[in-house]
DNA sequence: AATCAGACTTGGAATAATTTTA
DNA sequence: TAAAATTATTCCAAGTCTGATT
């Protein structure tokens, strides 16, 4: 639908304004659809240009359409040698870095400088880390390491000796004003309220010495009950006020548009728009602070809840079917208490507590999944039964789960898997070879562990569903300044085998079990420590954080990366911050015209080269929605975005048309064919002259130096809010194209389903065809077909009716059933005829819709890029229920939108 | 200025739950 | 009523981006 690039460009960068109106749009460029090839499917399909993939990636098809990296690229070495990512030759500097890099490394590995996976003690950090730093991480890393030495005795005191070390010293140490402010966790208030049973690991006491200060000023922590004494803020908000939007989460400009002085606030007045909108609702509430009982019960839901009733007898019918199963939803539903955190206000976020993402946090910790249970069974090594030692049988268990899938056939896979696996047999073991181990007797027994669990009694199945809720109930909610709050994972994440996605090097390793020594919680101040569920065993340690939203963190083996705990996207946390997200794009909309003006011009920019990169990025990144493309280390799959560029991902043809074909985030495969503004098809051609496949087309740029940019024309503004904004103003668009004659809800529907394909193919989202995919279509045929053989056979019918002959007796069906006769009313008849023919045409659409479709992931841009009130609006309008558009989870995260939308109808994005 | 590290968002696949079909 | 199809939810890897370090 939009196409022409050429004309785009040319309006956009006339009047500034104009590109404030919906018409302006930008119409980018899905990937999909390279503008000249309409047909050509997403990327997936083994194109043939691209040629390079071809088979030789058998042992990868896989992901048939994921397009793996491998020797596709003929150019490409093997992935071992993975072709260096020189940034540019020019640059005299960034190799010496890497050069320094390299060193490092290589020092790491070969000494004891641990990479972070070990739990080994670090050395250094502990004075470094005094701050936050040290609270959070170091500090448990630290125990565990030393809790496994001792490992057996799991005496407390032990623990809390080291807890308390590392605070000494963090208490000595200057801390700078900067620090803090910051060091909210360290604040933890002298006062713990309970007694810290013998959980020494309530560190808090610790002899923070600000704290003094700041915990006194603050409210005890005392949880919800006393919350009224917000008062005094004041005075503090009045400096910081403006500045907070800076830290990124500008959840918070809502605070600042109270205050009104606000300059900043072009945007933050959007922003206000939807405060104001809910303030007018709920005014009293303003009055009364935080303090809402969350508890209340939600009497406008219900009024909300009926459905339009429709029209069509059957549907009706259908309808009634459902109701029964919609009262018990709704009972589920009212089981946990929407937190309507979009009717309160912030005010107590200010001063010091500017970053402060809660007051009061309790939770259970974590739940830790069962242990592994060793079922006895060997492996077959040369045709021999070899039994294993349960930690042996475990892995190797872990390993069997794969047998028939796709990971089998990656070498990374299987080798990091036997390096591993090796280790673990030990040195005497009689498995010398890999090629001589047969997990099959493994495989088959989960096989049939899969088809008993598969088959289990209803009994059975209840009894799992209540333990499952229970679990639930215990560990799956945190008491946040008083409202009860979902968290999204509340389940350690278990041992296995590390997937990855792609051609990822570390496929195949072992994903360690995680011991609660490994872990951290972040609870409120004064708050008892759950107790740690697995016995003799305890906490990592214990961190009163205010500043992040995690319950728990732990560091993962395999990169060494965090693990959180995190409350779910029903969560007011999530909420505040994706309502925020979608503001900032609201505001981009507004600038979008100067940034475009800003960027079109610096294309020409030659004199700058720095300049005259950034601009093509920008370019690029705002026309075609990629994303930024952070630098990547060698120990991860081998993918790019915009500014990771190389160049044997671009190529220039001719007519201004640059073909992209690169593995993005997920190895997800990029290809598009796209015809460019000149002047940027220009720069690539200058960008890329001279250089090697292997090497990056905007060598001048970085990520950061991009977003420094982006900053400075918009505040909060970052490469990913292009595609929000992009996504969100193409789904716009799209719907704005609806004229809503007679239809029926399931046309309605299916038309708001095409307009968010248009946004899945902007934002590349694509999956792998649905195995099932043509079986699916040559059913839909059959019904076709069948359709078609049953009204010829009522025209015949009708014929002998008019030819005064007598009905002939219908052949049964292939399971031997009688047909029922047709009407020997020629009308009757002939509305039949009238009625399957609807039906073929239905089947019709439906069977070209799934093909369409099946490549295209709608879901995550409905999830994270397309702003929920554009489609609310649009379905408050057409009158389609919203049940059709947003499931119940998504309903819950989109709950700030829809009681924003039911009282602002008219919301433009 | 380049890296590192932390924290949180984004993403497709896997799995579970529900509905439809046979 | 079981199996198949669909849809919803969970899982956890892989990005982005920021502030601190080197």
């Amino acid at each position: 639908m939009r196409i022409d690039s050429d004309d785009e460009i040319e309006e956009r960068d006339t009047p500034a304004m104009v590109l404030v109106t919906p018409a302006d749009q930008p119409a980018p460029q899905p990937a999909t659809q390279p503008t000249t090839q309409p047909t050509t499917k997403p990327a997936p399909q083994p194109t043939p240009q691209t040629a390079p993939q071809t088979n030789a990636t058998d042992p990868v098809k896989d992901n048939n359409n994921k397009r793996k990296r491998e020797p596709s690229d003929s150019a490409l070495p093997p992935p071992e040698q993975k072709r260096p990512r020189t940034t540019a030759e020019a640059k005299p500097a960034v190799d010496a870095n890497k050069m320094e890099v390299i060193e490092k490394e290589s020092n790491n590995s070969a000494t004891t400088v641990t990479p972070k996976g070990e739990k080994e003690v670090q050395p250094p950090k502990p004075q470094g880390a005094e701050k936050k730093v040290a609270e959070n991480v170091t500090k448990p890393v630290g125990k565990a390491a030393a809790a496994k030495a001792k490992n057996a005795p799991p005496t407390p005191n032990a623990q809390e000796k080291e807890g308390q070390t590392p605070k000494k010293e963090e208490t000595p140490k200057t801390v700078t004003g900067k620090k803090e402010a910051q060091t909210p966790k360290k604040e933890t208030p002298a006062k713990p309220l309970k007694k810290a049973n013998s959980t020494p690991d309530v560190k808090k006491s610790s002899g923070t010495p600000k704290n003094t200060k700041e915990e006194q000023k603050r409210p005890v922590t005392r949880s919800s009950s006393a919350k009224a004494t917000p008062t005094k803020k004041k005075n503090k908000s009045e400096s910081e006020s403006e500045s907070e939007s800076g830290s990124g989460s500008e959840s918070e400009s809502e605070s600042g548009s109270e205050s009104g002085s606000d300059e900043s606030g072009s945007e933050s007045g959007s922003e206000e728009e939807s405060s104001s909108s809910s303030e007018k609702k709920t005014p009293k509430k303003k009055t009364t602070p935080k303090a809402k009982p969350k508890a209340k019960p939600t009497p406008k839901k219900k009024a909300k809840e009926e459905p339009p009733p429709k029209k069509k007898a059957k549907r009706g019918s259908k309808q009634e079917k459902e109701e029964p199963k919609r009262g018990r939803k709704k009972k589920e539903e009212d089981a946990v208490p929407i937190h309507k955190w979009w009717e309160e206000d912030d005010d107590w976020k200010k001063g010091e507590k500017k970053n402060w993402k809660w007051r009061t946090l309790e939770h259970q910790g974590v739940y830790f999944g069962p242990d592994y249970e060793p079922h006895g069974i060997p492996i077959l090594y040369d045709g021999e039964k070899v039994k294993l030692t349960p930690a042996q049988e475990e892995w190797a268990t872990y390993f069997a789960r794969y047998l028939d899938t796709d990971h089998m056939k990656k070498d990374q896979f299987r080798k990091n898997f036997w390096k591993e696996w090796k280790a673990v047999l030990g040195k005497n073991t009689t498995i010398k070879s890999f090629k001589k181990v047969d997990f099959s007797l493994i495989k088959s027994h989960l096989d049939t562990a899969k088809e008993e669990r598969k088959n289990r009694s209803k009994e059975e199945k209840n009894k799992e569903k209540e333990e499952k809720k229970a679990l639930k109930e215990k560990y799956g909610f945190a008491i946040v300044d008083g409202h009860k709050e979902a968290i999204g994972n509340f389940t350690v994440e278990p041992p296995g085998l590390f997937l990855g996605r792609g051609q990822h090097p570390k496929a195949g390793m072992f994903k360690q079990r995680v011991t609660p020594e490994q872990i951290t919680l972040n609870l409120g101040e004064g708050v008892d420590p759950p107790k740690c569920p697995i016995p003799g065993h305890k906490w990592g340690g214990i961190v009163h954080n205010h500043e992040v939203t995690w319950l728990a963190t732990w560091r993962e083996n395999i990169n060494g990366q965090n693990k959180y705990v995190l409350f779910s996207a029903q969560s007011s946390m999530r909420g505040r911050s994706d309502r925020s997200k979608f503001e900032t794009a609201k505001r981009l909309k507004k600038c979008i015209g100067k940034i475009r003006k800003d960027y079109t011009a610096n294309l020409k920019n030659a004199d700058d080269e720095v300049a005259q990169q950034r601009a093509t990025a920008m370019w690029v990144i705002d026309r075609l929605a990629l994303r930024v493309g952070n630098d990547k280390s060698e120990d991860e799959a081998d993918t790019v975005g915009c500014c990771s560029l190389r160049c044997e991902h671009v190529k220039l043809l001719d007519d201004n048309k640059l073909e992209f074909d690169f593995l993005g985030k997920d190895s997800m495969r990029y290809h598009n064919v796209v015809e460019v503004d000149p002047q940027v098809y220009k720069n690539f051609k200058t960008f890329m002259s001279g250089k090697k496949k292997s090497e990056q087309i905007f060598d001048r740029l970085s990520p950061p130096s991009l977003n420094s940019h982006l900053q400075s024309l918009m505040d909060g503004l970052t490469a990913k809010v292009f595609r929000t904004y992009n996504a969100s103003i193409t789904m716009q668009k799209e719907l704005s194209k609806f004229d809503e004659d007679e239809m029926t809800v399931e046309e309605k529907v299916l038309f708001f389903n095409r307009a968010s394909v248009q946004v899945a193919k902007l934002c590349n989202h694509q999956r792998s065809v649905p195995k099932t995919h043509q079986t699916q279509m040559e059913k839909i045929d059959d019904q076709i077909k069948d359709t078609e053989d049953e009204i010829a056979e009522v025209k015949a019918h009708i014929k002998r009716l008019n030819a005064g002959k007598e009905a002939k007796k219908r052949a049964a069906g292939e399971d031997g059933k009688e047909k029922k006769p047709f009407s020997n009313n020629v009308e009757t008849c002939k509305r039949k005829i009238e009625a399957l023919e609807d039906r073929i045409r239905k089947l019709k659409i439906k069977k070209k819709e799934k093909d369409t479709l099946k490549e295209v992931s709608t879901s995550t841009s409905k999830v994270n890029y397309i702003d929920p009130r554009i489609s609310l609006v649009w379905c408050q309008k057409h009158n389609v229920d919203i049940k059709k558009i947003f499931a119940k989870t998504m309903r819950d995260k989109f709950a700030w939108a829809i009681a924003e939308v039911e009282a602002t109808p008219d919301f433009v994005f």
